[in-house]
RNA sequence: GGAGAGAUGGCUGAGCGGUCAAAAGCAGCAGACUGUAAAUCUGCCGGGCAUUGCCCUACGGAGGUUCGAACCCUCCUCUCUCCA
């Protein structure tokens, strides 16, 4: 176990247990089990993957078919919008996130920095600290690398990420070096504020690369981060409205310098198109919040591209969504009733939108665990990308 | 039987002399969504051409006033409310 020899978190540990190209095949252990790499994880941010149960998280798929392979072994949850509400005081006395929610498998929580990049409007940027307003009420908060890491800490999760910043597309290199600094003092600071008792929950904490688009800035954002003593280490900053070439030549150039011994984590990507790619350039977690969202927009995600189910041409298909997927969805109903429930509003239409769009996402990375162990994961990936792409005939 | 109100594009419903092919909402048809202020947002939505633009058919029906009418007048048809 790598992170045995490198002293960090006590109840977190990676093993790389294979690579095929530059894909790797891995796991880390957390205070709530294992979790497989690479791993899609499912985007919780109010201690809630939107329009599903917990329970409902845990049973995608029907009866004895359900596999710990399609069971999400970790979600995704939010500190920014956890402090406003409930607040972490409650959520501390009601025993964390996992026990709040029901939850028995790992949770990862996002520091806050992409809310200082998505709520901006309502915010300042100093060196000690975010200063913002709640969007709920208006409310003065503050947010500062250490106390988002006791934040983070107090809701009991186990994996942590530093605060940062997330600098918007569009911005000069000067500006984005400058912001990029920021983001590394934060680092360190982030790692100064974690705990240091033993016995104590102590979630792993992870670094963010940041650096925007410019190839330089990445290179010195990945090689100081990396450096730093993170469980972790994540590419942040991109799918910020920046073309997909540019984001790809980021994720390309920045993955082979991130440490070979952690776990590597692309922030809030993406298609399944993006996720086949960034495996293949060697990432081992992801998180997106586009398998939910679609959903309940009533775009659903196929093994042959994407179907608006909205759309005219469901109204009388009496096929099941994706005649390959094992979902409780495509076991049970036709496309034809889930047009009906979506077209009339009806709840259980996103219900069954989001079970199907969750599991096809935990599904394609288990299937990308399968082809990485059994060395095939450049044809596999291949395969795919020409069924999802290809033009869309039924 | 008497008194009043009203008929507008698939529906609800504004407009009450020109800037009206006609607000808005709904329905319909598409599209977008990448560390979630999103069950959201955007576009199209009488017909036919077309580069701005043009032509046709349209505001219950038939006439009329006017340079010009969904809007004013007359009659007709139908609907609703109230009083007998």
């Amino acid at each position: 176990m790598l992170s045995a020899e490198s002293g960090v978190a006590e109840h977190f540990t990676f093993e790389l247990l294979k690579v095929d190209g530059p894909a790797r095949l891995g796991r880390f252990h957390t205070f709530h089990g294992v979790v497989n790499t690479p791993v899609f994880m499912p985007v919780g941010t109010l201690a809630s993957v939107k329009a599903m149960t917990t329970d409902q998280l845990r049973h995608l798929t029907l009866g004895t078919h359900n596999s710990g392979l399609r069971t999400p072994e970790i979600l995704l949850c939010n500190t920014y919008h956890l402090m406003l509400r409930p607040g972490i005081d409650l959520l501390e006395r009601l025993g964390g996130v996992q026990r709040f929610m029901g939850w028995d498998g790992a949770v990862l929580s996002d520091s806050g920095g992409f809310q200082v990049f998505s709520l901006a409007s309502i915010r300042n940027v100093k060196e000690e600290g975010v200063e913002f307003r709640s969007h709920l009420d208006g409310s003065l908060h503050f947010l500062s690398p250490e106390k988002s890491v006791e934040i983070q800490t107090r809701m009991g999760v186990d994996i942590a990420m530093a605060f940062d910043e997330c600098p918007s597309y569009g911005l000069s290199h000067a500006d984005v070096e400058r912001s990029m600094e920021l983001t590394h003092r934060w680092a360190r600071r982030s790692l100064a504020a974690r705990p240091a008792e033993a016995g104590r929950h102590t979630p792993a904490l992870f670094g963010i690369v940041q650096g925007g688009v410019y190839p330089d800035l990445r290179k010195r954002s990945v090689e100081e981060i990396g450096s730093m003593d993170f469980d972790g280490v994540a590419i942040g900053g991109v799918s910020v409205g920046e073309p997909k070439e540019e984001m790809f030549e980021v994720i390309c150039s920045t993955a082979p310098l991130m440490p070979g011994d952690k776990p590597r984590y692309l922030m809030g990507v993406g298609t399944p198109e993006d996720l086949l790619d960034s495996v293949a350039a060697g990432i081992d977690m992801f998180d997106c919040v586009m398998p939910t969202r679609n959903a309940r927009n009533g775009s659903l995600f196929t093994s042959g591209g994407k179907i608006a189910i909205k759309n005219a041409q469901y109204a009388d298909d009496p096929r099941p969504l994706d005649g390959e997927c094992g979902c409780v969805t495509c076991r049970t109903v036709s496309r034809a009733y889930l047009r009906h429930l979506f077209v009339g509003g009806e709840i259980a239409g996103l219900v069954y939108n989001t079970i199907h769009n969750v599991f096809f996402y935990l599904d394609l990375m288990a299937k990308v665990r399968q082809a990485i162990a059994s060395n095939s994961f450049a044809t596999f990936r291949e395969a795919c990308l020409a069924r999802l792409t290809r033009e869309r005939e039924s």
